[in-house]
DNA sequence: CATGAATGAGGTTTCATTCAT
DNA sequence: TATGAATGAAACCTCATTCAT
């Protein structure tokens, strides 16, 4: 099955979505139609086990540093959370890349959702528990952070030279641009109180 | 033409990209497939033609934007630049949710690019501009800036319940974001010279 | 759409219904399985209307019969039913033939209800119109003499070395079969009042 | 292996005979796939199988029907032979029922003529030796009497309705309708000899 | 013997594209 | 120029059968 997976995001990147068939995949996993139609009851279900478990991965990783950084001021716990998606998504850049296409596919609201909601909470609670700032409004706090890295990442993954570039500055600049952005916040939730 | 792009974002919409074939948005234009390849000589020349119209309409606010905030300081500059880009996008919600399945399935670097170096060369330029600050590393900027910009739109769409709420507040935080960022390289450029 | 089902027919004959493919029915009827899809949404659609067609048929000449012979005696009207359903059977061997494995394949009892209430319909009237036979259990009788025609038909289909012997042999012991129980039906009637 | 016939008479009547396989069938029976084929070579040969029995079984109770109502007068013989006949095929409704399409998709006149010959002896001896009636045209005379008991079973399975309905009604009155065409043709032959 | 994962030919259906009218 | 029926390659998926364990 890690074969399946394996040949999927190789002919993901090498084709394409539009080329990814169900044949194909199995050829390229070395294993026949009918064994991969023994593991996935249909196409969509292998995608979508694919970017469920992707999904899961870089949630499980941010939960993680989230949980070991609770109570830190606001450097550390921003850098730890932004290092930590950031890392979890470039650790594997193919995969990364490739998945891409398939979210778009998917109607992927529901299946985000899952993996979404525990991101949210992990981020909520770390930033409710940073010793140095308050936040008025966590959700949308929470919701920009995400977007932002989610954007700089995607925008990462099609420049891929970038990807090449001295490692850490852009992990360095998305640490830079959230950080300013919650401690922005912070000030403000003080100043307007 | 106006009718085919019309019904291939109705469609797109509502069946998705999967089900959008030539004749299904013959039929809902109400032309004849025939008509259609008139004007289009395949199915990804019209999607292709889609995208590039939005993405340079998009473009072309920007660059509007842009033109008209030269030499002000940064947080008009700053505001400018992110209201073109985020009021770009959700003027027109429908179409510009229906393209992002569109995006993932042209290898849209290409496109991107085209409409994306304008956009860069508009930002960069009315950055470069700006009387109260200064940037060592322009292109970094705007790479983030857009990454940012571009994350926080997309996480707009899919959570469409938030389109409707009072529409300011996501404009103004994702203003803040940026302008915070871009405050925060200021700063450094001045302290590490 | 003749050749198509003139096709269907002629593969339903030579190869079966389970190697009955639609791209069989297309290649053997001279069009393209696109050209086949045209005309049918899909393949039960297509083996559907063939049979409805042959059941109206049917239905269409015992209606006709049973209009012709209104208000004769008990001999005229069974042999005219007997001899419209047998002859509408036998008029066409190798379609009625063929359709046998479509219908036990279609939960035909649906379809068969359409043509089939028709059928009943029409004999029912016949039977209450004879002049010099009545009735008391009109909807048992028709029951019994369609099953009766029925298999009488099938059989001979089985035995397809029958269906050139002098032919009228069989139309007319299935309509002395039929007149003997319907006379029988009739006499019980008068002597059990 | 009694299970296995069970499981295939439930899957015929539960998703009929196309969704009927090898691997459903023996799941259902709670065996592997491969024990299936130890017993049978091949799925035709299992349905085949199935259907045998079932013919020899109605074959058998015709027969031991038959050799008891030896000599005795056209009444008991006829209501005989119709009372072995449809309860042999209404004593196990669902089979009945399951194997009419087995019986289509199985080139059936093979097999129906194993069974179909021990059936058409017995009829044809006990025809011959009733004491009140004698029949110049024998083959005839069975080849119609099963064809009438046969369709009217079958109308009788379709309209499963009626198969609850105060049961011995149908049974006398296919006693009736078999008699009384036995009759007109005894006395047909008695008048034209 | 029993098992059931693996096979892959073959079936149904879709759809981009053409071309005679 | 506009039409839309026709095309057929190619996609998804099923299932009878085998064979290593």
């Amino acid at each position: 099955m890690a074969a399946i997976y394996e040949a999927t995001i190789q002919i993901l990147l090498s084709q394409g979505l539009r080329r990814l068939t169900t044949t194909r995949v199995a050829e390229r996993a070395g294993v026949s139609v009918g064994t991969l139609y023994q593991y996935f009851p249909n196409k969509h279900a292998l995608l979508y086990s694919l970017l469920e478990h992707h999904l899961n991965d870089v949630a499980a990783k941010v939960e993680s540093a989230c949980r070991d950084c609770q109570g830190r001021n606001l450097s550390d716990v921003t850098a730890s959370i932004v290092h930590a998606y950031m890392s979890a998504k470039t650790c594997n850049v193919e995969e990364s890349q490739a998945l891409y296409q398939v979210f778009a596919e998917l109607n992927a609201t529901e299946l985000a959702g899952h993996a979404g909601n525990r991101i949210n909470s992990a981020i909520t609670g770390a930033l409710a528990s940073v010793r140095d700032a308050h936040f008025d409004d966590l959700p949308t706090a929470v919701f920009m952070l995400r977007g932002a890295m989610r954007g700089v990442t995607r925008s990462l993954f099609e420049h891929s030279v970038l990807l090449h570039r001295s490692g850490d500055i852009l992990d360095e600049q998305a640490t830079l641009l959230c950080m300013a952005y919650l401690r922005a916040l912070a000030d403000r939730a003080v100043s307007q109180p």
